[in-house]
DNA sequence: GTCTATAAGATGATAGAC
DNA sequence: GTCTATCATCTTATAGAC
């Protein structure tokens, strides 16, 4: 470690994290992130040889905290509607808390034009995301606490989508009423 | 008009376009455009000074097709059931037909680069839909063959959030099923 | 209207010194 | 590990000839 205090590897991760979140992929370079963490560029190539390999490290880390969050869900002696409200909350808080957009809702905006392996760890954490809501949807179904109609991986692909749409929707007008509403609004027609 | 057929500024305007859908605002150039259709980077510059009034330009049409557009559903003699169907049809008809995201979806994704007048369009973009289906909810609502909580502003707001979520979704697993299910199970719960 | 020429700066990377 | 130096290439323009 040179600058600052911590590990350089993390603050490259952290402070990658947060343009990309806030910029999306192609509107953040080496010389940004370099600048701000006040190293050179030079230096981010040794921890990570391309920006391909950044993108998908962060990515990955991204989804890892997700699961993590998700199982503490999991844990939690509570209905599936409020386990699905504390979700919504979990989606939020990046932007509620940071004014951040989620970092694969912004990558998939731009899936065209990212390498394949970033795009498939984007689509990894959809999919995870998709199939623990599928099953706590199914779970509320079951003990009558939540209620929609069809398969539930349909559902909660539909919901999941929608949230990211919710988030996008609030980043673009700057608007944390917007996401609320849109969340609450979702997750009511589930509701019994 | 010096190559192809037609005038190079419907030329320009058709190809930006379709990179913008595809590509975003970001990873698209003044290069990749000229070379497409044929002519040099400066003759783009004699038709927009600079990116971000090509991508203001382009919004704007975007956003006068879809009011076209909207205005031929309310001359429908359909219920409102109905329309919200094909209204729906006409914002993935992009995606099922030509394989683009929504103009405004992408950019909405990158809002936080963009020139200043490009966010505004394309907020006037999200607030035009929402106000029609806003309208449009709420007659639904009255005739008893749509059925929601809550502001109608609120639900449009929602709805259409979570309808360009489905694109984004669609967009990046290139899936017709998903956006044809999000798009069903959206409106469903709206039905009566 | 379209071109050539050109500019200043950014970008993603690499080689090799310290 | 971090740096300097350097790279080829791309990007967003501008000036001015044709």
């Amino acid at each position: 470690m040179s600058a600052k205090d911590g590990n350089t590897l993390d603050r490259i991760l952290d402070t990658a994290e947060s343009l990309m979140q806030t910029r999306g992929y192609n509107a953040f370079s080496f010389r940004d992130l370099a600048k701000i963490i006040e190293i050179k560029p030079a230096s981010v190539h040794y921890y990570f040889q391309n920006k391909g390999d950044l993108g998908k490290a962060l990515v990955m880390r991204y989804s890892k905290r997700f699961e993590t969050a998700r199982d503490c869900l999991d844990r939690l002696n509570v209905t599936s509607a409020e386990k699905l409200d504390r979700y919504v909350d979990l989606l939020s808080d990046g932007f509620q808390l940071k004014g951040r957009m989620c970092l694969c809702g912004v990558l998939a905006a731009e899936a065209s034009t990212l390498p394949s392996d970033v795009v498939e760890e984007v689509r990894t954490f959809f999919v995870a995301n998709e199939t623990w809501l599928a099953t706590l949807l199914e779970s509320g179904r079951q003990s009558g606490d939540l209620r929609f109609e069809g398969a539930a991986i349909e559902a909660a692909q539909s919901l999941f989508a929608a949230l990211e749409g919710a988030l996008m929707s609030a980043w673009t007008f700057s608007s944390n009423a917007r996401l609320n509403a849109a969340g609450k609004w979702l997750v009511a027609s589930l509701k019994t």
